[in-house]
DNA sequence: TTCTAAATAAGGGTTTTCCCTGATTTTTAA
DNA sequence: TTAAAAATCAGGGAAAACCCTTATTTAGAA
């Protein structure tokens, strides 16, 4: 039997999983959680072989989330769970310590397949992403491959342009120079591949890179 | 026996919904899509009595599609899902024609109550933004969650805004002068009370404006 | 038809953002 | 411990955004 643990926010996509999952004699759902915290606690006390772990919670990153428990945990595999089908993004999930990637359109075949692949210990990439990480391999950039991997720094500064605060504004807050919020700036526009404050202020929305 | 019709582009929402919906012995799910152009051509078919509408879909506004429906098909009763948890924007979906409106980590007596409910002919409104517009006609206005009403026009040049265009491009797209884009600019800047373009991109993405 | 809102435009300025180069120090990871 | 990444700062200049005021034309509602 293999024990499966969910972490979601939306009680909807819980409950389309756990009955989904009720189909399989061989895996059970064996706790279901909405956020950071109440997985971090519950994961120690229900001792799941497998992790279906929603990215963008409302307490924080489930990357760092999925870094912490791979860390703590190593034994757990970790599936994350996203709508992001963009391969920088899974390339980073996999860094901190997800065994699969499913997107959120997944069906019950699917997961299944993902579910176990895992527990025995191999990867599994949903097949649109495996596609494209092929293509990209081969040199077939997919134009926009959007990194988001952004520095502490860069993160925090991200925030407050999105809350509307001006460089020198942002200099004053944190006490470092104009200079280098603009540096900071620069290096945003440029990782995120945007043209000004605008593109930031959307890709750090569409992307759940706010706070 | 009420006919549900149930619109996401997640298949685990989708699933977990219908999931949900079997335990009531009143309500069947006749039909589900995944996108609006599905829906608009499947809800001819399958004639539900209410729909359960994702707002954000990948082929285009749940907002738009939304109020098509309503005017080609006045008796079907839409509940709209989404996660925005904001006053403005339930205002906006209600105007477009919706009965109900219902965040996505809804449980299931609450689903229930909620199609029962606008199958009457009610209105439903989940327990959060009833009491946040409750404050809002009060008085308590949770600032900045009112709903600004635009002009085609200021729209029109929000989104291109927001699609990173400069105020130079916008007027040679729009073939009139810089200086009336630059109106229009400080228009939405007063009337979206931000104050400056990361401003008008967060909100316009948060209330919805953007298409 | 008359009033109003909307859309258009301009002058003339300030502030902010953006872009380039080049650099030093600090932190982190291998 | 060493190399790389991150964070810091600066000069200088171009482009874009922002903020006033004022004003004309146009389209829609009363």
């Amino acid at each position: 039997m293999i024990k499966v643990a969910i972490t979601d926010d939306h009680n909807m996509v819980l409950r389309g999983i756990e009955t989904m999952l009720k189909e399989f004699e061989d895996i059970s759902v064996v706790a279901t959680f909405k956020n950071c915290q109440e997985t971090a606690i519950g994961i120690a006390i229900n001792n799941p072989d497998v992790l279906l772990l929603d990215i963008n919670l409302p307490d924080g990153s489930g990357i760092d989330l999925c870094k912490t428990l791979h860390k703590e945990y190593p034994k757990i595999r970790i599936i994350a769970l996203t709508n992001f089908n963009e391969t920088a993004f899974v390339k980073n999930i996999i860094r901190n310590g997800a065994s699969g990637y499913l997107l959120k359109n997944a069906d019950k075949e699917e997961l299944e397949r993902a579910i176990k692949k895992v527990y025995r210990g191999e990867q599994y990439l949903q097949k649109s992403i495996q596609q494209k990480l092929l293509n990209e391999s081969l040199g077939n950039t997919t134009r926009k491959s959007f990194i988001p991997k952004l520095t502490r720094r860069e993160k925090e500064i991200l925030n407050l342009i999105v809350q509307e605060f001006t460089t020198n504004e942002i200099a004053e807050k944190l006490f470092i120079s104009v200079k280098t919020v603009e540096t900071h700036r620069s290096h945003l526009i440029q990782k995120l591949d945007v043209r000004n404050t605008a593109g930031l202020v959307r890709i750090a929305i569409e992307k759940g890179l706010t706070q």
